[in-house]
RNA sequence: GGGCGGGUCACCUAGAGGCCGGGUGGCGGACUGCAGAUCCGCAUACGCGGGUUCAAAUCCCGCCCCGCCCUCCA
């Protein structure tokens, strides 16, 4: 039974979907008017890890994330750049989009722009003023916080401390300074969208009301985001949502940490946010899935280079596992039970409890670093199997990979495999040794012969110089007994 | 001030009242021409001070420290 910690209610609750075997889900997405940066990083991978975990339970999952594409921001950043906001915005979310797709992260269902929901943010607008929940000023269009009752149950803050935090901004023409703005006026020379109250635009929270109901129904199932959300924009979305349909807007808030760098909160004004971009130059995707993987996804994380390092050292132990299982793996999974020896007895019981453990793991509101512990136990089962078993049945170890790779897919590892041999390098080599070949593997096959033969003959030298050569170049070799095996690291 | 989450071994993380955490790194052993990989073993831990309990990293109280939010934020 999957339990998750609702931000509403502060507990971890079982998790029952509106429908059977479907989740709705919706996850606020990126204002985009520059790079992602990786604290997005971090709370798409960790919703992306939540969404594959919910399909790998066999729920049918519709994911929508939201690409804010008109804003202050966005206005001011093209305004700078002198471009058009809308064109700016659009190459940013494209940027976004494929930057999310470098680090592995499976796109949603869908991911709908504000802008091309205007007119249903109109209607809803317009209904929430019907209702006495909004107010027009001058062109703005505000929504009356006192208005809703539950104002702040996210949150958990009453209305004597939102009342104290709340300010009016220059230019605003709100009637109370708790108030926000669903609409707003149209300035000079900026994007706008005809209304019933002028020309103007939508304020920020309105979209994601209106998009979730919109994609998912009301009331749906998860909504996700980071924490620095809750208030005030799931607070107000919550507030829109359930003041103009009168019922329960989501059944469970979702969200994810804080992701600080060397101890430090990511902001412009330290000069210590990292790209997505950048961030790949130096560290593998799978690297920093797994680190993001190996916090808890309400855990704040913190970015650094031991972290990191860490990382990419136990990555490579789960690459060298799958690579030795995939050798000895053959074409299909069905092993007959009856044939199996006692060693393949109790390696068979050893690749049920990865799923049983990784589950339970998962089970506990997506316990990733917890769900690593098995997937290390596993590996540690296995290395011990193949050591100890001369022939291992084929057809068990294609299933036991199998199921590693299932359970390792929900936590965005090891999946399709990322080209990191530097061919041109390996070809070099082979010209240098007088290997070649068509393939870069009988490049490899070539060179490792010629090292066989200097192995034999007791020239150390020149074995080293090759084995050296080629873990430059991405190749990792590993001699057993008179045996060489190769793997990609 | 209000709300939330933390302080666990050299580093990164998880954690149920009693027994176990995992990864990285370190040390020793097996294997090896060497290296790597792998296996086995070892070490280092629960911010501070009280309390509850036969038993506390875990529950309670107080304190210190850190991070996040409190109308820009993922």
């Amino acid at each position: 039974m999957l339990r998750i910690y609702n931000t509403l209610t502060r507990k971890k609750e079982p998790f029952i979907p509106m429908e059977e075997g479907k989740v709705k889900m919706y996850v606020c997405g990126m204002t985009t008017y520059s790079d992602a940066h990786i604290g997005h990083a971090r709370t798409y991978v960790a919703f992306d890890i939540i969404r594959r975990y919910l399909e790998y339970k066999g729920y049918e999952v519709l994911y929508i994330q939201n690409i804010t594409d008109i804003d202050d921001k966005i206005i001011n950043a093209a305004n700078e750049a002198n471009m058009d906001p809308l064109e700016y915005s659009a190459y940013y979310a494209e940027r976004c989009l494929e930057d999310m797709r470098k680090l592995g992260i499976r796109d949603a269902s869908l991911y709908p722009k504000a802008t091309e929901h205007i007119d249903d943010m109109i209607k809803l607008i317009e209904k929430l003023i019907e209702k006495g929940y909004a107010y027009v000023a001058d062109g703005d269009v505000y929504f009356s916080v006192e208005r809703f009752q539950e104002y702040g149950k996210l949150s958990k803050q009453d209305m004597k401390q939102i009342k104290a935090g709340a300010r009016i901004q220059p230019g605003e023409k709100k009637r109370k300074p708790e108030d926000f703005a669903l609409w707003k006026a149209a300035k000079p020379g900026e994007p706008k969208w005809r209304s019933p109250w002028g020309e103007g635009r939508p304020g920020w929270h309105i979209e994601c009301s209106v998009m979730s109901s919109r994609y998912l129904g009301i009331p749906f199932d998860i909504h996700g985001g980071g924490q620095d959300l809750i208030f005030p924009h799931h607070e107000n979305e919550i507030a829109q949502s359930e003041a103009a349909y009168g019922k329960n807007f989501v059944n469970y808030w979702l969200h994810s940490g804080m992701l600080k760098v060397r101890g430090e909160k990511m902001s412009k004004s330290l000069g210590n946010i990292i790209n997505v971009r950048d961030a790949l130059k130096q560290w593998d995707a799978e690297v920093l899935r797994f680190f993001f993987a190996s916090y808890h996804y309400r855990s704040p994380a913190d970015f650094g280079e031991d972290a990191l390092k860490n990382a990419e050292n136990a990555v490579k132990r789960l690459r060298i596992a799958r690579e030795k299982l995939a050798e000895m793996a053959g074409e299909d999974e069905n092993f007959d039970e009856n044939k199996l020896d006692e060693k393949e007895k109790e390696y068979l019981a050893a690749i049920k409890e990865l799923r049983t453990k990784f589950e339970e793991a998962m089970d506990d509101d997506f316990n990733t670093p917890k769900a690593l512990e098995t997937l290390f136990d596993f590996v540690r089962k296995t290395n011990k199997f193949l050591m100890e078993k001369e022939k291992p049945d084929e057809k068990l170890c294609r299933y036991a990979l199998n199921e590693f790779l299932r359970v390792a897919n929900v936590l965005t590892l090891l999946q399709e495999e990322e080209k990191r041999m530097d061919e041109d390098a390996i070809r070099r080599l082979g010209e240098k040794y007088g290997v070649i070949k068509e393939k870069i593997e009988d490049v490899i096959e070539g060179l490792l012969a010629i090292r066989r033969k200097a192995r034999e003959a007791k020239e150390y030298e020149l074995a080293d110089a090759i084995r050296d050569a080629l873990r430059e170049a991405g190749i990792e070799i590993e001699d057993i007994g008179k045996e060489t095996k190769w793997r990609i690291i």
